[in-house]
DNA sequence: GCGACAG
DNA sequence: ATCTTGTCGC
């Protein structure tokens, strides 16, 4: 894919250029910076919580990422996964790791991990079409947890699965896999409580951005395997956030 | 004031 | 999240 420039020596094509450069790092918008205090941080969210887009996702799913950081002391590691959706085949994974610079505060997350998740981001080969995150979407007090918050950075679908109750009123779903019931903030349904496996304690799934509530509950039941209550693609990221660990030393 | 509080 | 002993069960 070269031609003559008119220098007589050939050139790679400038859309070439583009293709070439994105297989080699995926890019993201540096949406903000990090360096802030809780309170910007909170001014943030309640900016970013106007630009959510409500709609489903339209593209025909092949290629899924989850993301799940894991800590030792102050140092973090960021893990992203990318499989194959239709065959649940691993076709990626990607490390970073780095000393986290702030403390978890509850409804703060995204500021901790989205650091360490961007730097993993950026070693992709491959372009995920839907990002799933270990943790909330909307399901936040101010409808901006690091799954919706990521999105914006990413440029991409994302969902939020949490292992435990965060906010939002609920009743407790039927015990048969596959259940689930809304769960209500303000008179809003944010999220629903999901009964990823029979008789297993639920997990709360929610949208980051650019999927409906029913998609990210589907989606996640489809990702579910026998193992876990969580999605395998969340479940891998997090088996290989540890393993990274024990490689280290 | 008290309790709750993703990872 | 991580720490952390024993224990119940396939």
């Amino acid at each position: 894919m070269l031609e003559a420039s008119s220098h007589g020596i050939y050139t790679t094509p400038m859309f070439m250029m583009v293709h070439l450069l994105s297989a080699i790092s995926m890019n993201y918008n540096q949406i903000h910076d990090f360096h802030l205090t809780p309170l910007q941080m909170k001014e943030i969210q309640s900016t970013l919580k106007r630009k959510i887009t409500l709609r489903p996702y339209q593209g025909n799913l092949q290629v899924v990422a989850g993301v799940d950081v894991a800590y030792q002391g102050t140092q973090g590691v960021a893990v992203i996964v990318v499989m194959d959706y239709p065959s649940k085949e691993i076709l990626e994974t990607v490390c970073y790791e780095e000393k986290v610079a702030t403390d978890y505060i509850p409804g703060l997350l995204a500021f901790r991990e989205l650091p360490l998740i961007l730097k993993a981001w950026e070693q992709l080969t491959i372009s995920p079409d839907l990002v799933f995150f270990d943790g909330n979407g909307i399901l936040h007090p101010r409808q901006m947890g690091i799954a919706t918050h990521a999105s914006f950075f990413i440029d991409r679908p994302t969902i939020g699965v949490a292992k435990s109750h965060f906010i939002g009123s609920y009743d407790s779903p039927a015990q048969r896999q596959g259940s689930y019931s809304p769960i209500i903030d303000q008179g809003e349904t944010i999220g629903a409580v999901l009964r990823t496996q029979t008789a297993v304690k639920p997990v709360y799934v929610s949208i980051g951005n650019r999927v409906t509530l029913q998609q990210a509950i589907d989606f996640t039941m489809q990702l579910v395997g026998t193992e876990s209550r969580v999605p395998e693609i969340i479940r891998q990221a997090d088996i290989r956030t540890r393993q990274f660990w024990r490689e280290k030393g």
